[in-house]
DNA sequence: CTGCCACCTAACATTCGCTGTCAATTGGCA
DNA sequence: TGCCAATTGACAGCGAATGTTAGGTGGCAG
């Protein structure tokens, strides 16, 4: 890795940093790209070759955890059981959640107070849902209803996620997010409602 | 109702239609409030009461949707089992959607092509997603695992929806959306693969 | 029927996110 | 050491979105 690399690599946090700092500080909408800018001590310019847009400022953190864990999830052989890869997925984003618990937490705080930060985290999650619906699909091979299996256990595993990071968002990052996930498999093995056309099968 | 809520209904209308109009003709990024907002006869800041934000003017369909399918659920009476309230709530949506097919298509359609539009439908099946969890949670009462139960049976619901939603887009607008969900309800009703941290049960 | 009030409308100005262009700078490499 | 390629940032400009303000229109009381 040349120093240019290095280099880049440098600004790169620089500005996340500074960007994080600013938005906690004065709120994502009252901060200005120009702050920012001026703060990491780069041009705006040049800022926005390292993010593309401002929300990419928070979401980029999060896509990267994602990212980690769609690989993990392709990595793992073909002969290993479905539900168990799934899992190695899941495990992945919490362990990125638990190195940086801080800015994990700030992440979502931002989101709650910035509608459109909030939408970039939930197309975020829908384009990773038919990421892996895509290797389940793989994986699962092409019966019958496959790609609706499919989808479905896609946007399973994308819930769960989400589900575990948002409960413990909102117990302040007090809990743990491992025994909140554990938790959510449970009930879920338990079995959850399901909608029903006829008043006959209840679950 | 008064004139006045007549003649805003109509400008209201009249706004969404040529916006509708120009965004597939020309594309959403390239279509400018300008140009929609002279081709419906009204100034921009009008055009701006009406739809707060560019994306609105394609996602408040949606939006009124969503709105009428969880008063759908509101409104069934508590004793009705769960799955059989929720099941109400996919058919009003699946109502709607047949009752304006094209409008409909379009906005998939849309959303496929602009990202913005793609992240405000995300974040709106989000907030109706939670909006779905309280009333779920309420009917359920506060058991035990009660709030992760009602979080993983509102994502499910909006799940059903947004899956069906989209194959049926995937189609091109030819396959029946009923069809669709009572397909997916029966995939779910057979179950689909549940993440597992041991490789002892399989599903 | 009339006149007043509240609300709707739209023009104007401004801020801010974002992009194209281009010249200056800096790292990589022969 | 000097050339090439890539990074940088200044400048200009577009378009989305908001505050302000003046003028118009419907609703309603008298």
């Amino acid at each position: 890795m040349g120093l240019r690399e290095i280099k880049m690599g440098r600004t790169r946090r620089q500005i996340a940093d500074h960007a994080f700092a600013l938005f906690v500080a004065q709120g994502f909408e009252s901060t200005t790209i120009e702050q920012i800018a001026t703060a990491a001590e780069v041009g705006t310019r040049t800022l926005y070759r390292y993010y593309p847009t401002k929300e990419s400022l928070i979401v980029d953190f999060v896509e990267s955890s994602l990212g980690a864990a769609a690989e993990e999830l392709r990595s793992q052989p073909d002969e290993m059981p479905l539900p168990r890869a799934l899992y190695t997925m899941i495990d992945t984003v919490l362990r990125v959640t638990n190195e940086d618990t801080e800015r994990v937490l700030a992440v979502y705080r931002l989101a709650d107070q910035a509608p459109s930060v909030q939408a970039r985290l939930a197309e975020q999650a829908l384009r990773w849902r038919i990421e892996v619906a895509g290797e389940v699909s793989r994986r699962i091979g092409g019966g019958e209803d496959a790609e609706l299996v499919a989808a479905l256990t896609a946007a399973n595993v994308m819930n769960i996620i989400d589900i575990t990071m948002r409960t413990w968002v909102m117990s302040g990052g007090a809990r743990n997010p491992d025994v909140i996930s554990e938790q959510i498999l449970r009930v879920l093995h338990e079995g959850v409602p399901i909608p029903t056309a006829s008043v006959a099968s209840f679950n």
